[in-house]
RNA sequence: UUGGCGAGCCGGAUGAUCGCCCCGUCCCGGCUCCGUGGCAACAUGGGCCGGAUGCAUGGCGGGGAGGAAAGUCCGGACUCCAUAGGGUGCGAUGGUGGGUAACGCCCACCGCCCGGGCAACCGGGUAGGGACAGUGCCACAGAAAAUAAACCGCCUCGACCUUCCCUCGGGAAGAUCGCGGUAAGGGUGAAACGGUGAGGUAAGAGCUCACCAGCAGGCCGGGCGACCGGCCUGGCUCGGUAAACCCCAUCGGGAGCAAGACCAAAUAAGGGGGCAUUCUCGGCGUCCGGGCUUUCAUAGGCCGGGACGUCGGGUACGGGUCGACCCGGCCCGUCACGACUCCCGGGUAGGUCGCUUGAGGCGUCGGGCAACCGGCGUCCCAGAGAAAUGAUCAUCCGGAGGGGUUCACCCCCUUCCGACAGAAUCCGGCUUACAGGCUCGUCAAGCCC
RNA sequence: CGGGGCGUAGCGCAGUUUGGCUAGCGCGCUAGACUGGGGGUCUAGAGGUCGUGGGUUCAAAUCCCGCCGCCCCGA
């Protein structure tokens, strides 16, 4: 198994668990992202997304907002805190690449700590 | 060669490293069998038995956005519901012919308008049926805005006054008023009831005539047709607006893949309100009382009557349905915990199918001015879920700028840019967005022969 | 997938039905007067591509078509 992949079991679609995350209002944000967390039971991330109709108008640029968070989370899964659901919310459109794979490990971090949780050892 | 316009087409390429979605395959068949998720349907992995055995968060193989996938403006396919027809209404369309499954789309042609040209003609645009079926509207200005009328003006006649002439009867000119005639002239306006010339007249007028413009009718010729060309006749003449109401013709049943089918689960007969019930016929049963007959009397028999129950029919009424209304049809109900209906409340978005082979793509030949059609060959090409086709790097390609030499091209280096935009049942169109490039036609300018 | 509505001055609205009259009302804004000053009142004034692009008409905020933005409803 490729460490920097992105299976389904990474994903969350239940909108439970978004409402879970937005009700514990543990969040951390810049000037590009919103990132909610919230303690999954795992010993893994997971990741989901919620790009609105609001936020960003255009589809094919949700879809390529979505694409760029999936891809900075798979690169960057070993620095991120392991139990924990983190839902990406965008600041709006025109997000880089490079703006995304900076900012989620920093705000996932940044989240995890806020949760207690111990931030990931580094690979063994 | 460059630029403008029109039409058609393409809409980055290759490779490397990570990564995503779907399908097939890694055995086949059977099984109140088992694990995981789920209440379950189901999904996924395994077990056992019979016929030739590694790892399944995997291996191998195949496929994976658009010309607009968009807006959802039209037209269909498909599915369910309804279907008995007629009238009215409602909506859409509107030159002709063709194409098509169909269209409000496309093609060709006709008429009209605009531009160019002496003209033939060329280019562009065009929601383009009917204004002698009817109704309405046409502000301001102007005399008048639509079967015409008559403000100023012009003219005849009459009354009265003034001046002049005079052979004293009158005559001429002018002013005012009145009965009439007239539409030549007048300014306005988007638009003023034909134009020019001649005759005619008191003054005038299509009042008459000639030519021109227009309209109506008839005939001839051409065209499938819209329509075009010509001749004759007529009264002389009739505004615009239907993207105002309207009339005519044609078309249209309703909903939409959250259609719909199967399965699983849940909610179930929740609360409140609305609403109307006629008359009659026949059969059967029970009861009541009457007449006749028999008898001493009852019982019995016959006759017709009433009440109740039940079954069936007619009629009326009420409700529902047939898109909105009417006629008409069909269904249900007739004294009731019923039919129908309204409001509030409650429960459901789980699984499988529908689901992508289609008015399909590509090539080629043939028909047609074209849209398009036909024959043959060949290919199978996203189908999942709030939803997959991405990221990084390199090279190339195209464009723009700067530099290295420069009159310039070529060559080299470097920087920046590569749009609009994401399938959700599927097709045909329309509309809108769009960096850049290619091809053809056409026009203009420059250069060469 | 289907249906409905709105867009007019900085803000909130009328006018659109039946085309023409002047695009109007309130709040706000500017200037002046009253007051010692503020507030308030009065007087005068400025401010409009009528969302946008076409078309019909002599004439369009109004009629017709395309587009843009916003809001709402049903399955």
């Amino acid at each position: 198994m490729h460490p920097a992949s992105f299976r389904p079991h990474e994903r969350i679609t239940d909108p439970g668990v978004f409402r879970r995350a937005f009700e514990r209002k543990k969040s951390a944000s810049d000037g590009s992202l919103i990132v909610y967390g919230v303690e999954n039971g795992l010993d893994h991330p997971r990741l989901g997304i919620s790009a609105s109709k609001r936020k960003i108008r255009k589809a094919n640029a949700r879809n390529r907002f979505k694409r760029l968070v999936r891809e900075a989370f798979r690169l960057s899964k070993a620095e991120l805190p392991p139990g924990v659901d983190l839902i990406v919310v965008p600041r709006g459109p025109g997000l880089t690449f490079e703006q995304a794979s900076r900012s989620l490990p920093n705000l996932a971090r940044s989240v995890g700590r806020r949760l207690g949780v111990q931030a990931a050892k580094l690979s063994p």
